[in-house]
DNA sequence: AAATATAGTTAGATAAGCCTAACAATTATA
DNA sequence: TATAATTGTTAGGCTTATCTAACTATATTT
């Protein structure tokens, strides 16, 4: 039985190796850092997941999943964004609360809880976020998108998903208007202090880079999106 | 905020000073064996509820909660009962397993979380096995019960709840076909071994005392139990 | 009241997860 | 390539919650 501690190291690193970076791999540093403790910290805990096979790692090396430790983060994943789904379908939670309750309820254990869940929220495709839920055998599907920061000007695209799932950003999202499946256009993109500019129903919006580059499009080209989905 | 174990500590002495001796204290050993830790551990950990308000205690003397220790205990009965309630009507989970579920589950500690999954469930007053949920104040209806050992000859009464929650007791329960809120009648009860039989339905059961002892029910002498309910 | 039994305490250990501070290895750069 | 910067490791400490073993206080019984 996995500790709530090691729990979020592999969902972590699930994160970094498989959702952030192309790269299944990642060093003690940028870990540490993902996870607000001292790098000192990640080594000792390493070599622990290291004993468990849930990793592999060598001294000086980088870190990676193994197919257990991998499985074991994803099924952490996937217990994180039922609960979301939860609280925000049945409990009515804005989608900037979910995931703090989620980050408690994602620890407990029962799979035929969490199975049941799924089963009650009749077996939901998305949190509310726009990310995948992993099925009951970790597998996720990994949908074709971007961030807003690579449409191409003129381009028309429909929102997606949200990088960022802190409770600041997600209210922002809300008070510019934006919802989940909205479509959008890139109408300008201003070279000199990267301000993207997105035609939305009626309005006009000026977005900052660092709010493009936290909003996941799937761009009108490629709708057939479905298509290019493949499995982690 | 409390630790996981802090809590467990509370809702031990909630069970044993409210609900299941009259006394309101308790003594080191008492409180180690419910707890399935040894003395010492207790001993220790005592001496930090003390200094954090939570219990009144002197060396060689009786536990007793304070007023403060005796809220944070009831919110985690509160907590625990909710989500037996949640697991039992919304996931389908039989009576039997939702106890070691809600073991876990009751250590979340949002307020918000919990009152909306009473609103959800709309405002249930008795959790599956028949154990009244303390309010959002933590405030509980003590019903006017007894065990079935209680009853006396040619009594009719109805259950309407168990003191045992293990999956083997309440399996056979099941397995002999009694239910929440049947009425049964105490046909005879023998000197010699203790047994008693009761009459539920069409049938004529004999039970044991290990079993009557944990069964509670009202009598039909006082049925107007809902007018003895006080708060604790 | 003395002896015994029960109940409770203390001291010293252990394991998990974290820290700081000092050091070592690797990588990048002048 | 030598030096500097980055990255990672090790050693030693702390806290929480637990244990065992030895001891002490209180309660019961003769």
């Amino acid at each position: 039985m996995l500790s709530f501690t090691e729990e979020n190291y592999l969902k972590a690193l699930v994160q970094l190796t498989v959702f952030e970076e192309d790269r299944p791999e990642v060093g003690v540093n940028k870990l540490a850092e993902t996870l607000t403790v001292k790098p000192a910290t990640v080594s000792d805990m390493v070599r622990k997941l290291k004993d468990k096979s849930l990793v592999n790692y060598e001294k000086y090396g980088k870190i990676s999943l193994t197919k257990k430790g991998s499985l074991a983060g994803m099924m952490v994943i996937r217990r994180h964004r039922l609960w979301e789904t939860f609280l925000h379908n049945k409990l009515d939670f804005t989608w900037d609360e979910v995931h703090e309750l989620a980050e408690d309820l994602e620890h407990i254990h029962s799979k035929k809880l969490i199975n049941r869940l799924d089963q009650y929220l009749d077996y939901p495709e998305f949190d509310p976020h726009g990310d995948a839920i992993p099925n009951s055998e970790g597998e996720i599907m990994i949908p074709f998108r971007k961030t807003l920061s690579e449409v191409n000007e003129g381009e028309k695209c429909r929102i997606v998903a949200v990088k960022d799932n802190s409770t600041e950003f997600l209210q922002y999202v809300d008070k510019i208007g934006l919802q989940m499946q909205d479509e959008i256009t890139v109408t300008a993109k201003e070279e000199f202090d990267s301000l993207t500019t997105i035609q939305h129903k009626k309005n006009s919006l000026v977005v900052s880079p660092k709010f493009a580059d936290n909003i996941f499009v799937i761009c009108a080209k490629c709708l057939k999106a479905k298509e290019c989905n493949c499995y982690a």
